[in-house]
DNA sequence: CCTTGACCCTCCACCCTTTGGAAGGTCTAT
DNA sequence: ATAGACCTTCCAAAGGGTGGAGGGTCAAGG
């Protein structure tokens, strides 16, 4: 199989395969007698999973890990939860300060006037300065 | 002042000031004699705006937007108000996204039998095509 | 036989925001 | 004179791709 048909059975596009085997993500591709990469029909469940995995938010790092447990016949499910429990940490976290960020941002809001005048209470809140 | 006084005031890395400038966020600065960059007092104050607005996520295009209001006599603060609430929808749909990702991961974690069986019901769900 | 179009290849540059380092100039204090 | 604390510019890396230039390969159709 070649590069464009497991870009479309996978719904990875071309480049991203060819990015993640140069970063070594994924092993690097038999080639055929022109040069064209030849991928076995496997790769195509390997790179669905490696979207899937992307779609939640793992680091192309993270990914790397998940694919070799993915491979590894005698992986330990209680690794892979591992790797998953730290991201939803990360998650999280970021859930945390957007939300924090979200009420600051409505605080400006709610006190700015809105209209034609120069006068503006969030460039005043903005010119705090709360660094030390 | 001299670069370090003003990355000290204001709590902008030196490194970040002179991007900035290069970026064109920044005026360039009057030089010394020697080469050396000089800034007015007020430079601290446009700093520390700068500071706080990448804080709330404003991307450096939109600091700038921010910082000619915040330079402007004239500005119409509904001008500002305008720029916030983009920012916090962005901000609301980041926290929508990160939300529904978060119920996922929940999911996966919830069915995973977590120990040194190679049985992974994360890896089976992360290997199912969503994708078409 | 030739051309068109759809593939494929590699290599380079860009997006964004910073940060690190190299190589070098300048100033102050000892 | 020399140490060290500044300052300068320029180049590269990070993450995760994406776009394009310039060129090779293959099948179908005229």
């Amino acid at each position: 199989m070649k590069i464009g048909e497991l870009a479309n059975l996978s719904g990875v596009p071309v480049k991203s395969v060819r990015y993640y085997e140069e970063e070594g993500i994924l092993p690097a591709a038999r080639r055929l007698a022109n040069g064209y990469r030849d991928y076995p029909k496997t790769a195509v469940a390997e790179l669905i999973f490696l979207r899937q995995s992307r779609q939640f938010g793992f680091t192309l790092k993270e990914c790397r890990q998940l694919l070799q447990l993915w491979r590894d016949p005698n992986r330990r499910s209680a690794e892979v939860h591992q790797l998953v429990v730290q991201r939803q940490h990360q998650v999280e976290q970021q859930i945390t300060d957007l939300t924090s960020m979200h009420g600051l941002l409505s605080n400006l809001l709610s006190h700015c006037a809105a209209d034609d005048s120069p006068e503006c209470t969030i460039i005043d809140s903005l010119s705090e300065n709360n660094h030390e």
